[in-house]
RNA sequence: UGCCUCGUAGCCAAGUGGUAAGGCAUCAGACUUUGACUCUGACAUUCCGAAGGUCCGAAUCCUUCCGAGGCAG
């Protein structure tokens, strides 16, 4: 029989993956990874759970044990903790200096969980390698789960193709609530269980504190775009992203206000007011593609992120590994260092990285 | 010093005699493997700068005081 590896989270997807693929009758064996240690890595405030008898992770992998332990399956662990660190967690720092707005899920994807765990997976003589993610491969191409809902291509958009080779994903073919059922006629342990959210591997928590306790927080100015007035104080620009509203700290005005740019060399944070222009963008530039297809088409569509629409876009290949994407309608708050994934109907293609964002033909200066 | 305007929850702000709109913020949820966005709910239980007065009844009218701003000198 041939040995499956599965990613076993202690969470209720992976749990149904290991369940589907052991009724094939796979020889399947679970693997329980560990990327984030709150004491070795300082995460300190702001954490919740820092102090606790039973931080979720070791909750998670008792769950996972359980889980294995009904089902007569071998369970193995193995710790990324720093390379986590050295290939997810600094390039999070990394882009968050430069003001941008980075995904550490898609890199952890592309490094950790579709490369050094399908490593350690093979040590253990696994032939495929599984995960519980909302996701189909067919014939080496990516395609979108069958439960649009739930499906995660974006976050899988910048795993190279080689690295899906052998790679199975047996929740793609289910809804969210049929793998809740199946979990739970089949009295798996975590049937019940609440999805996790949050940056994986990190979990959930007071965003703001948890940066600090990387980057020193640089107050500055908050800036109204229409009258360049000073109206209030940001915490560090880090601590925003493009059309944010919450936890911007200003108040007292008619409409709702958004994040609309950030200038990191004045160290100023810029807002605009209502459904206003300066949130829309009509075209951009996106960096380090690349692509899981081999279509490289001129028309397709786009998500600039994650359970963003699909927007219809023409692209344009540029010089120096580019692509420019022009959207067919205006799109609001698209933000640079976001993941630009392509799709053609149910496929995803690839994806770039937003670098530069443009409107009539001109770069948005307040990006 | 004289005259004028204004003072409503953390902020902005409706309401000019009939028993406190709304927005922002905040808090709690829903949604969500990236901070978002979006959605739902809570949010001045006699209170409208303070103290008196008129009235069946005032945040709304009158008096005084306090405070902010403006005009005049």
């Amino acid at each position: 029989m041939e040995k499956v590896i599965v990613g076993v989270s202690g969470g209720v997807d992976s749990a149904v993956a290991l369940f589907l693929l052991k009724k094939e009758g796979y020889d399947v064996e679970g693997l329980f990874m560990r990327n984030w240690d709150s004491g070795i890595n300082n995460d300190i405030d702001g954490n919740p759970n820092f102090g606790m008898s039973i931080c979720p992770q070791e909750q998670d992998y008792n769950d996972a044990l359980k889980l294995c332990n009904d089902m007569g399956v071998k369970l193995h662990r193995v710790d990324f903790i720093k390379e986590y660190w050295d290939y997810v967690f600094t390039y999070f720092l990394d882009e968050l200096k430069k003001g941008r707005t980075p995904n550490p899920d898609m890199l952890c994807n592309k490094y950790i969980k579709f490369d050094l765990f399908i490593k350690e997976a093979r040590k253990l003589g696994a032939k495929y390698v599984a995960t519980g993610h909302y996701a189909r491969l067919e014939n080496g191409k990516l395609k979108r789960s069958v439960d649009l809902n739930k499906d995660q291509t974006y976050f899988l958009a910048d795993v190279k193709r080689e690295q899906f080779k052998d790679v199975l994903f047996p929740v793609g073919d289910y809804t969210k609530p049929e793998i809740r059922k199946i979990a739970k006629d089949n009295n798996l342990v975590v049937a019940e269980k609440k999805d996790s959210t949050g940056i994986c591997f990190i979990g959930e928590r007071n965003y703001q504190k948890f940066v600090q306790n990387y980057l020193v927080p640089n107050e500055g100015d908050i800036v109204d775009i229409e009258t360049l007035k000073v109206i209030g104080v940001h915490t560090g620009l880090m601590n925003y992203t493009i059309g944010q509203r919450r936890n911007v700290g200003i108040s007292g005005n008619e409409s709702r206000h958004f994040v609309c740019g950030k200038d990191t060399e004045k160290n100023i944070l810029y807002v605009t007011f209502g459904d206003s222009e300066y949130l829309y963008s009509d075209e951009c530039i996106i960096e380090n593609i690349n692509f899981i297809s081999d279509i490289h088409p001129v028309f397709c569509s786009a998500k600039f992120r994650y359970r963003g629409e699909d927007v219809q876009v023409q692209l344009e290949y540029l010089e120096n590994d580019l692509i420019k994407v022009k959207y067919m309608e205006k799109v609001k708050a698209v933000t640079p260092g976001q993941a630009c994934v392509l799709y053609l109907g149910d496929e995803c293609l690839g994806c770039g990285f937003i670098k530069e964002v443009r409107k009539n033909n001109e770069k948005l200066w307040y990006l």
